[in-house]
DNA sequence: GTTCACCCTGAACGATCGTTCGAAGACGCC
DNA sequence: GGCGTCTTCGAACGATCGTTCAGGGTGAAC
């Protein structure tokens, strides 16, 4: 049935297909581009994937989930709405910038998906836009009022976090705990007025 | 020459192509989409204008060009820097919020255009990110130093501002003059540590 | 040695793409 | 009426698109 070759073949598909997809964008890249840039040939592909848009939902919802269980991990054990909220960010930036690829077409071609491939992917979002309403609502509770509209600050953030996709080089000289530690203070000092100690911001998470 | 009869037509053409590759993208628009979506037959189209990608290009340069007269208006007679900072977020989301189509075009499919067309609509790019930067300098000198690199600030704001084209509606609960607050507040209070005051925030710009 | 499921391919399909071309209305001016 | 310029059009061009299809290897199973 599902083998492991071919599921590693598949794996490595989707890889290629979001590099290309990130460089020349989802609607403009044909399927010979991707045959070319994989080695396979153009029917072969269709082997392992029904059409270029069940490329592009496998690149959106996997790493859509990754993302969303990274979170959950890292919440699993926080008790302090602050925190939560730090490790929020940090999730989100570090899967970020470890897979620009990925993250840029799930950010940028978030319209191209049509149909049950759409509202599937838009299901995980609210999922994931919820999660983060609620932290901030905790934190509200437990750090005083908002200055600002909590879904306002909601999609600020997802602004901040996910327009990287058109500037931040994960290999320059902005590391990515110094990208997290300035969002964070970033988020946090507007949101809350809370200058953000050192302590309390994130740190490299092994593995 | 140019008539007036031309203008007029070929900016209502603009303003039609803006809207559908708002609504469908740039690529996956094509250029009968945009005759059936003005009136005019698709042979007519290239009466008023070379190519798609010169439509792109006229709805990317006019509106930047736009913002950006508009934000060297409203900074000619400010004089303290943070008055300076607040004045570009609010002339940004004011034009974005006016133009949402024309903006989520320019913002969105910034990677579509090429040659001499993505040259110079870079350099426009560059210029704006510019004056954005000398004014965080200038913030920098007279209130402190910042909390976050001044770069990673400055495509952070650009994030948060650029990214509402995925969730704000102009016509909806949120005001522009809330959301140019909600803005300024987030991006002062964690950039300086200053929380902001009433009567500092930008209101409501008559014309 | 035959069978069979799995993996992959060249060639083609109909559809749609951006663009062009020659010609025909519209309209003021002589 | 005749003329020239500005607008607009139907029809077609070659190119490229996503997808399909019939078939050829391959290697383990019997």
């Amino acid at each position: 049935m599902t083998s492991v070759a071919h599921d590693q073949k598949l794996d490595s598909l989707l890889a290629v297909a979001a590099r290309v997809f990130a460089e020349r964008g989802y609607d403009s890249t044909s399927m010979r581009d991707l045959a070319r840039a994989s080695g396979v040939s153009l029917a072969g592909l269709y082997y392992y994937v029904q059409s270029k848009e069940e490329l592009l939902f496998l690149i959106q919802s996997r790493n859509f989930e990754a993302v969303l269980e990274g979170m959950r991990d890292r919440l699993a054990d926080a008790t302090d709405p602050l925190e939560k909220l730090i490790r929020f960010i940090d999730n989100h930036l570090d899967y970020f910038a470890s897979h620009m690829a990925e993250m840029k077409v799930l950010s940028h071609e978030a319209g191209a998906l049509t149909g049950d491939y759409l509202t599937q992917v838009n299901t995980t979002k609210r999922e994931y836009t919820r999660a983060l309403m609620d932290i901030l609502a905790d934190v509200e509770r437990t750090h005083g009022p908002a200055h600002v509209n909590r879904r306002v600050a909601a999609y600020s953030l997802f602004g901040m976090m996910n327009w990287i996709y058109n500037w931040y080089d994960p290999f320059g000289d902005v590391a990515v705990q110094a990208l997290s530690q300035s969002v964070c203070r970033l988020f946090l000092g507007g949101y809350i007025g809370l200058p953000v100690s050192e302590s309390a911001l994130p740190r490299t998470t092994a593995g």
